[in-house]
This record gives structure tokens, sequence and C-alpha cells, in this order.
DNA sequence: TCAAAAGTGTTCAGCGTACACCCATGT
DNA sequence: ACATGGGTGTACGCTGAACACTTTTGA
């Protein structure tokens, strides 16, 4: 803002949040939309959202509806973008920022989703959303590819504790190709920001598959040496 | 916005637009700011900036007040993040959000500029700005490197006809190291984007250097074919 | 003639990519 | 014993990175 002392004479607007809910389950990318219970639009979908309240700050606004509708304080939330078009929103002016968030899907309290009519939608099988909520989806959903390639944010999508086919189903879930195995493996492992435990899981297999934990010391590690995260 | 009908009983805020408005000029990129000539923080600079309107689209918010300080009205601008903490601005509540342009320094309207105290800063050399400006720029200088990697938008930093050299310049100031002339030159043509004129501009050498322009068609058939834009 | 910037190819190492078989185990 | 998913190594081609000399021309 670069103009002085007095803001008076300006209009003012209703802000809102929107937020982008994935979740990884069943080998597939997923998103918590909402069914609505009244008109306009009612039992049509829509993004999780609300309105950021005066003495609270945007990110705020934001985690807490995320916590409303999922029980969950500690969760991976980042700023997409903010849609401001007149008519974007067919009741009155709205001013929109929207999040998206990464939650493992079995931290999600499911009684407090239904009491929103929340439901989970596979990625590539989602409804029509209301307003502009799916350009807000599909810009989510870019942001979401370029972001797990550089940064180990898809860890947020699973349990603490995951196989290494798990997590090569997330990625290739996430980027919608399929991956070489051996040469996933061998790229995660030589970044060595995973730490193996000596338990399996056979939830999948009968031979089972060890599993991983992200080690966010050897991650920081990794960084400060200069190098760099990169998968896919 | 997930809410129904009435959202009588929601604050309203004051939304405003702050930009960071690039050039590139003495083979330097910069940055042009606004000294405040008004109490509070009088005379420190801050970014150009104006609250957003009640029937204004926030991108055409964006547009006009860029047009009024530049006089320029097709300029590369793109949003690129909401600033809302609570306390951000000391004078009230207001949320920003934060766009970025590119601009051709040599098309920018000085008259205009110097009555709204405009001056262009080299980007190591910037002041202290006010608020959580500086914050912005940085965020705005991640956000150029990246993107001008993967999108030929450098180009909207320099005039129409340019020569190699020069854009060499460019990419070395936004990225802050020096390249290698061999392997740039072979990079940048070996994407078939830009077209070479038979004119040399010889501003900078006795021997000249051939003008080049940039080819949106061909760039375009490159993309249409699944090639990529990727550069330094 | 000389100073200053423009222009030009090749070599090498490292990395991404493609690819097929054995292993462990529950049923 | 067999079916199912887990785990492992190598070879090749491409691309990014390093590197030095010649050309042009105005002063």
């Amino acid at each position: 803002m670069a103009k002085h002392s007095h803001y008076q004479g300006f209009e003012k607007h209703y802000v809102a949040i929107d937020s982008i809910i994935f979740g990884f389950d069943e080998g597939k990318l997923k998103l918590l939309l909402i069914k609505r219970k009244f008109e306009p639009h009612k039992d049509n979908y829509s993004l999780m959202g609300g309105f950021v309240r005066e003495n609270e700050g945007i990110d705020d606004a934001a985690y807490r509806i995320l916590e409303d509708l999922t029980g969950l304080k500690t969760i991976y939330l980042e700023q997409l973008q903010t849609y401001g078009e007149v008519k974007r929103d067919s009741e009155a002016r709205v001013i929109s920022i929207a999040y998206y968030a990464l939650i493992n899907i079995a931290d999600y309290d499911e009684e407090l989703g239904q009491k929103h009519g929340a439901v989970w939608f596979p990625i590539d099988e989602l409804p029509p959303l209301i307003f502009d909520h799916n350009e807000m989806v599909s810009k989510a959903m870019k942001r979401l590819k370029r972001k797990t390639v550089i940064e180990p944010i898809g860890f947020e999508l699973l349990p603490e504790k995951f196989t290494l086919p798990q997590l090569q189903k997330l990625y290739e879930a996430i980027h919608q190709h399929p991956l070489d195995k051996r040469n996933f493996r061998k790229k995660i492992l030589s970044m060595k920001v995973l730490s193996m435990l000596d338990e399996k899981d056979k939830s999948s297999s009968k031979r089972g598959a060890f599993l991983y934990m992200f080690d966010k010391e050897k991650y920081d590690y990794l960084i400060s040496n200069g190098d760099y995260f990169e998968l896919v």
C-alpha cells in the first residue's frame, strides 16, 4: 500500500477462504468436497470455505476453517491464489483466497466431516463445483505436481510410516503417469532422507514391504549441503 | 465459499493491490519504487499500490494502478501472493494482493512516474521498504527466477528488438550469476523461438550485434509439439 | 594497429531412462 | 505349488558444463 493516512472513502469487501483439501487413499488422490445444503446451488458440491474475520490473519482463518471441518490442527497448508472477479460469486462481491491442504486421510475426523456434508472424491471423478472452484482445483493440482517434485511435501499425504510401493503410488497418482520401480527407489533412496524401519507392512502382499519414515533431520542436512530434493 | 445466502454479519475488509514492477536497464534488473510524501513513513520507499474498488475485479485494479503510474496498458502482470496479517499495515487492517509486472523501461512514462515520486532502484541496492513490502519483493524475485526459466516472459523486459548479449545479460541479472556465452546462445537458438533480423545494434560494440525478436508463433509451435521452453 | 565486444564447436562426465529376473510368503 | 507383490543392477544415450580462439570495426 502506497497511500497515506486516511483509508476512509475506499470500499471494503467480503474476503473469504476456500480450501482445496487433498488426501490419498486406496491408491488414489482425493479431494474433500462439501455438499451444499442450501440454495443457491443446493446439493451441488463446493470447496470448504468461510469468511475472514476482522481480527484474524488470513492464514489463521484458513487454519480455523480447516480445523472446523477435519478436526486437524497441524496440517500442511499453503496459500494458492486469490480470486477476485466481481461476479465470481453469484450472491455478492466476495474476494476469495484459495489455500490447498495436504492431509493424511487416516487422521481425518469422519464424524465432524459428515456434519458438514463432506465427501472424498477421487481427483479424476470430480463433480462440477460451484462458482470458480473447479478453476481453483486445477490450479492446486498444477501446484501440487510442481511442489512435490522439488519439496518433500508428498509425505504429508501418507501415514508417518509408509512403504516404498505406497510412496511410489502416491507420486504416480499426483503426476498421473506410471513410474519405473527401480528408478524411483534408486532416486529416493539416494537422497538419504528416509529411515528404513525393521518393520514390514503386510497389508498389501504376503511377503510384506519394509516401512520407512521421512527423516526431517536428514533432509535438513541434505539442504544445508547445498543439495536439493528432487523426485520424479 | 461454502456458505449460503446471507453474508451479512461477516466483516468486510480493505483490500489493496501492491505491485512489484521490474525493469531492465544498464545491464541491471531494477524495481520501480515510490517515495512516500506523507506520514507515516514519510520519505520512506514503498511499492506502488492502491485500493480495490467495489465494482472492479482484482486484476482490473492491478492494471489500473499500474497504468496510473507508468502510462502503460499492455503489460505483463501476474498475481503473486496475498498478504493478510492483521497488523501488517500500521494504519488499519488491510489485506493486500501483491502483483508483479515486467515492463520495458524504454516505454515507461518518466513524467507520470515523477508525479508519484517513482524511482528506479537496482535490485541489489534496494532501500528498506514499508510494512511487508521487502518480503513481497523477495517472493517476486523467486517467482521471476523460476518463471523466466520455463516461460518466455523475460522478453517483456526488453525492447521488441534485442541482441543476444543483451538477452544473456538479462538472464544473468535475474539469476544473479554469469552464464557461458556459447552454451547460452546454443540453447536459446536451438529452441527456434527467435527471429534474427538483418539489422545490427552497434550501441555497445564497434562490430555490432545482430538484433533478434521473440517470435510468438514459433513459440506456440514449439509448445504444440509437446516441447518446452527452458532456459538457463 | 589495437582494443573491445561478437561470434563460433567440441569434449566429457553424470544423469535420466529403459529394461527382466529372483525372492518371500500366505493360501 | 503357485500366485502376488517386493526387491535388485546395468548399459546407453542425451544433455548440461567446461573451455579458447577468431572476427569485425571504430577510434
